[in-house]
DNA sequence: AAATTTAGATTGATTGGTCAGTCATTACTG
DNA sequence: CAGTAATGACTGACCAATCAATCTAAATTT
């Protein structure tokens, strides 16, 4: 990837963000991003596909984040926990991009088709889920719903941590409390 | 309230849910209402203002549908239970309404002070939270978290359940498996 | 090694279109 | 007929996207 795509990237995170999608003109973008307006419409045809390009960066920044240090031989607890600490842990180094993520999952503003192209990058998560049931370890559901589940209860304790400031200790308390409330409801 | 009023409140919530907000001028909101441009200005002092409007008359109708019938004098798992059936029968009956309040709470559009005086309206909820830990009846964590589990929980039972059109016995069986799922994770 | 050509990247003023909000005029209504 | 509500053409501001001009640096020639 260029350097000023990056660049543009980096810049429409951040003003996206903080202002919102129909609020930051392409020219702020490329004001912030230090470089030309004519120039952004040389790396991204449009705004839309500008907005793509955001999402996809996010999405895949996060999940190498989730992944480092994935305890691929531990047990399913030990596997999903990791998932759990990960992506709070995630929410919390980065606000904005967590922010962002969450908006544009909901606003219709990113392409069906880069919607699901990164939704198929989380099969493992659909696989481990499978599996646990298949084993007993988990209540027998839908797997869709239990995910589904799991990342709701997620946002809800990466939400109330940031709400609150919690960090050291208490985080660490809310965050083991968190899953385990998680863990109770979908164990038979 | 004004006839043209609700009429122009009714014809935002139909396209904002649909094109939302952002691409839907006050001209065709007011054409979809059947009055003219300026009517709607007469009514409302600016679009930022008639969101606001809008807000309030979800959550309204929202919070009305969850009280019909509540078991003022039930157990605790009888009235939350009561609740649980209820939003999700919402959120089935009124899609859009439904999809447009997600997006809304998200969207940084309702004002500060709209959102605060709705928050406050749902104090009686967390007065129940808060009997049912004095009691004992569910686990020891503060008030608000749970109220946040309980949320996020909800949406993502009315999230599968609309991606996957269910209805009928289907329907029932999994309103009420989500609710085991939720009440077993934060019960002792 | 200097001079010249070439291809591609960068620029930002400009354009064409959109839209929130206005207000002079018209239509009701009691 | 007075007062109130409704109307819709209009305005000023904003912005995505364009494109002719300019710059940069690599390639080629003298």
């Amino acid at each position: 990837m260029n350097e000023k795509e990056a660049q543009l990237i980096e810049a429409s995170i951040d003003l996206f963000a903080q202002e919102g999608f129909w609020n930051t003109p392409t020219a702020r973008i490329a004001k912030h991003a230090g470089v030309a307006t004519g120039t952004l419409f040389n790396y991204f045809e449009s705004k839309d596909v500008l907005i793509d390009a955001v999402y996809r960066q996010l999405k895949q920044e996060w999940k190498t984040y989730l992944l480092a240090g994935y305890p691929q031989d531990g047990t399913l607890k030990e596997r999903v926990e990791h998932i759990w600490f990960r992506h709070i842990d995630w929410g919390l180094h980065f606000p904005l991009r967590y922010s962002l993520m969450m908006q544009l999952k909901l606003s219709d503003l990113v392409s069906h088709e880069m919607q699901q192209s990164q939704e198929a990058e989380l099969a493992f998560a659909y696989e481990m889920i499978v599996q646990g049931i298949a084993a007993g370890e988990l209540i027998d559901t839908d797997p869709a719903y239990l995910g589904q589940i799991f990342y709701a209860q997620l946002e809800a304790a990466v939400s109330y941590a940031t709400d609150h400031n919690l960090s050291g200790m208490p985080l660490t308390r809310h965050i083991t409390q968190g899953f385990e409330i998680f863990w109770q409801g979908v164990t038979p």
